[in-house]
RNA sequence: GGGCAGGUAGCUCAGUUGGUACGAGCGUCCGCCUGAAAAGUGGAAGGUCGGCGGUUCGACCCCGCCCCUGCCCA
């Protein structure tokens, strides 16, 4: 019989953007003789690099990187498809004996792969007809004929949130159950899991974000959306609303400045990483390491360790 | 030196014939989140209304002086 395949620890590196995830990710790889696989919602666009600050293949220290550039941007990114990706590639990973290091700062990404955590299914017709219905009727319309199919969800989900009550309709409407409308519990699905966090002050973070905005920028940051664009940039459905990109797609417009968009994209960055921290904290089973603590990288290796 | 405009929430600005600031957007903070999640969405905190003095029962709103900012004239 073989060795059961929980020797081999799946290990995750979380938090906010810029926190310095990368480089630890890069360390634990190495020193876990593993691979990383990314759970980045937008990295895995082809030719989003500089403004998702993707790693270069350069910098990867000749470390396998896995779900970087399986999209592009014209084609709809979800999570339920990143999930099946995702546990295989850790399946395929383990298989083999190398540890994979999850590394990105999608939460839900992240959940979805490691907890237990099961999504309903989608039918594209179904949800552009009640799309449709949003569009014409509103929110707050749905969101009563949603109270009448399925009140719990209904009392879950604001009024004004038109995509969650599309969304609860859509899965009743397939299901012909209840949506729920609520996260499930935190719950591994392998119990050799282990979430590092990286952790670090607000201050600091918000000089690191507008450092790397303005490095985004100063290294060819418009040129890469200008090409984009050529590429159908435009017309997807995800890749368009990546932060950056959707302001400097203003930007050639001539909707906003060059230094518009990249105080934009600062700002914007800054509350997404907000969002992210609000996530991550509520897990309490992420051990949490200063980002500059001088023992970061062994600290996490004892984390591992544990599991 | 003179004239004009303006100084109201962290920022940009509304607003009241004098009666407790109705503020708004953005930001900040806190929360929600199951197939768009770098998305979507709810709430809260924040103001000696430039300073001093005067008029008035009562001034952010009227008067005087002063300070600051911008523009114009000299």
């Amino acid at each position: 019989m073989a060795a059961p395949p929980a020797t081999v620890p799946v290990v995750a590196v979380v938090g906010a953007t810029a926190s310095g995830k990368t480089g630890l990710s890069l360390d634990l790889a190495e020193r876990l003789h593993g691979e990383v696989v990314n759970t980045d919602a937008m990295q895995v666009y082809r030719g989003m690099d500089l403004g998702t600050a993707k790693l270069p293949p350069s910098q990867r220290r000749g470390i396998p990187h896995h779900l970087l550039d399986t999209l592009t941007v014209r084609e709809p990114a979800t999570v339920a498809e990143f999930q099946r990706w995702a546990r295989d590639v850790i399946e395929r990973l383990r298989a083999k004996g190398a540890t994979p290091v999850l590394v990105g700062g999608s939460a839900l990404y992240t959940r979805a792969i490691l907890d237990r955590f099961d999504f309903p299914g989608t039918d594209e017709t179904v949800r552009a007809r009640w799309e449709r219905e949003l569009e014409q009727r509103g929110a707050p319309a749905l969101h009563r004929l949603l109270a009448e199919r399925d009140p719990e969800a209904a009392a879950q989900i604001l009024p004004d949130n038109g995509r969650r009550i599309v969304r609860a309709l859509e899965v009743g409407e397939l299901t012909g159950k209840p949506f729920g409308a609520t996260l499930p519990v935190l719950e591994y699905a392998d119990p050799h899991t282990v979430q590092i966090g990286v952790d670090i002050d607000r201050e600091t973070l918000d000089k690191r974000i507008a450092a790397r905005v303005d490095a985004m920028f100063t290294s060819g940051f418009v040129e890469e959306v200008r090409h984009l664009l050529d590429h159908g940039l435009a017309e997807g459905r995800t890749a368009p609303r990546a932060i950056g990109y959707r302001e400097v797609v203003a930007h050639l417009r001539g909707e906003l400045t060059e230094d518009e968009a990249r105080e934009r994209t600062a700002q914007a960055t800054r509350r997404f990483a907000r969002r992210q921290d609000s996530w991550f904290r509520k897990d309490p089973r992420i051990v949490w390491i200063r980002y500059d603590d001088p023992d970061l990288v062994e600290k996490a290796l004892a984390a591992v360790r544990e599991v």
